[in-house]
This record gives C-alpha cells, structure tokens and sequence, in this order.
DNA sequence: AAAGTCGTTAACGACAGGGTGAATGATTAA
DNA sequence: TTAATCATTCACCCTGTCGTTAACGACTTT
C-alpha cells in the first residue's frame, strides 16, 4: 500500500516545472528584473512559442505573473511570486527535520554510552 | 544567444530527480526510516526493476546513499543524504533573496518620499 | 548441492514533454 | 486603413523517460 501518492500537491507541480532547465533558468534571469516574454524567448535562444508554453507551465503554478507593459499593450511582462518557493522550502526544511531528529537521537544515545562507536555499524 | 544555461550545476539533477511523483512518494517515504529496495517497490504498486531505476536515479544525485543489510547481504536498504536538500535550499533562499531586496528598495523609497518612516533598520 | 529470494541490468513498447513553423488575436506605427 | 510587431495557440515530429517482462549475479536456506 501507499501512504502517500494521492499528492498532486502543488509541491509536486512546482518540482515538475522547476525541473526543466530552460524554465530553472528563466526563473534564475527573472531573479535580476522582470523581462517581456519575447526577451525571455530571445535570450534562451528559443522561438517565442517554445518560451511561452514554459512560460504558461510557470504561471500554472504559481511561479511568475504575468503583466500588461504599461507603454506598450502588446508586451508581456513577466516576474516571480514568492508563494510556491516559500512552500517548497517549507516542504525541504520539513524534510531536513529528519536529520535534527536523527542528530538529536545520536546526542543522546552518545551521552548514554560515552566512547562507544557511533549508531550505524552497517556494512560499507 | 544564451547567456546563462551553461548551468549543469547539481540543483538541475536534483529538481529532475525530485520532479518524479513517485521518487518525491520515495524521499518522503525515507523521511519516516531507511527502507529495503523491495519495500519502497511494494510500497509504489511497482515492480523491482522499476523501482530500481529510481532509486538509481537518487542515488546518483546523492539524494539517497545504499547500504546492504547486516543480517541479510541481500536486501539494500537506502537512506536520505542530507547534502542535495542543503544545497537545494541554499537555491531556494538565493532566490527568495529576491524579495528582500524588493522589500528593502520599497522601504528605501517609502523613507525618502515620505516624512514617516517604517520601522525596523534600514539597508546600507 | 539445489532451490528460493533479493535486487540489479538488458531489451523493448508506450506515452508525455519539448521543439519547430504556420495561423490567430491584439496592439502599435506609417 | 494598412502594415508591422508581440505573444499566444494549433498541428505536428521527435527524443527521453517510465513501465513491463526476461535474464543474470549474489546471497540464504534446506
């Protein structure tokens, strides 16, 4: 059984968009300023078609904005949102936990049982 | 022409490798205690060598290390390694920095266009 | 020793995802 | 108005990835 696979969190789906590396780089060049999309397309060396499908993987998830230029209604331009990446990191430092628990496990046991090999014996 | 994507740094396999549902079902299913090969497979509904592969592909990210077990040299159990979640939050948090300076250029702004100021110091 | 178990690799089929060029809608420039 | 520009969606191809079964090596059990 599976305790856990009925997980369409957004999680999952903010892992899926960042794990193409086209989309992790336009999320790290919009880190500097936003961008148009046609820029975005450009930079990546990319047709415009291309970039916009992954642009709208990463609106679909919450990633980016996108906003009407305010001087030219033609232009998209495009930014991050802070949402999904505070819920990303709050899911790793949920993961990481598992290491406090196991170091303060060890603290432990370690001052039970001063001079003794520490836990993991196993085979390497 | 492509100004950043030269970027085959370790986050990218990270994020592919979390990407995949039932690898991230994996990792959380880790977070709980290590878990023999066999178990993680019958845990998915799926079959060894399938589960095999993901587990190679965490291992080779380093998201997972294998040990084989000391009363029966048959079973692999695997375990998180804490290295790859560390540096996918130092990712993370670069770029979540991105607010802060958002948030730090408004406060700015907000000082010196107006006679009240926010509270809390200021950036340099 | 032979048989059974655990996990891997190998070979193959199926599907999703990402790329392109053409066509469409909306806006701006001539 | 007509032409040009920005960005999208549409219709395809094509590579990569995920899943399966079969075969193999390693170890345990009887």
């Amino acid at each position: 059984m599976n305790t856990n696979m009925a997980t369409p969190s957004a999680i999952d789906r903010t892992l899926s968009a960042l794990a193409d590396p086209t989309r992790r780089g336009v999320v790290d060049r919009l880190r500097q300023r936003p961008h148009p999309a046609g820029e975005l397309a450009a930079a990546f060396d990319m047709s415009p078609p291309a970039m916009s499908r992954h642009l709208r993987v990463l609106r679909q998830t919450g990633l980016v904005e996108e906003n009407v230029d305010a001087d030219d209604a033609r232009v998209r331009v495009y930014r991050l949102r802070p949402e999904p990446f505070a819920a990303l990191r709050g899911w790793l430092e949920e993961v990481e936990s598992f290491w406090e628990d196991q170091l303060g496990a060890f603290k432990a046991h370690a001052e039970r049982t001063r001079g003794t090999k520490p836990p993991g014996g196993r085979k390497s």
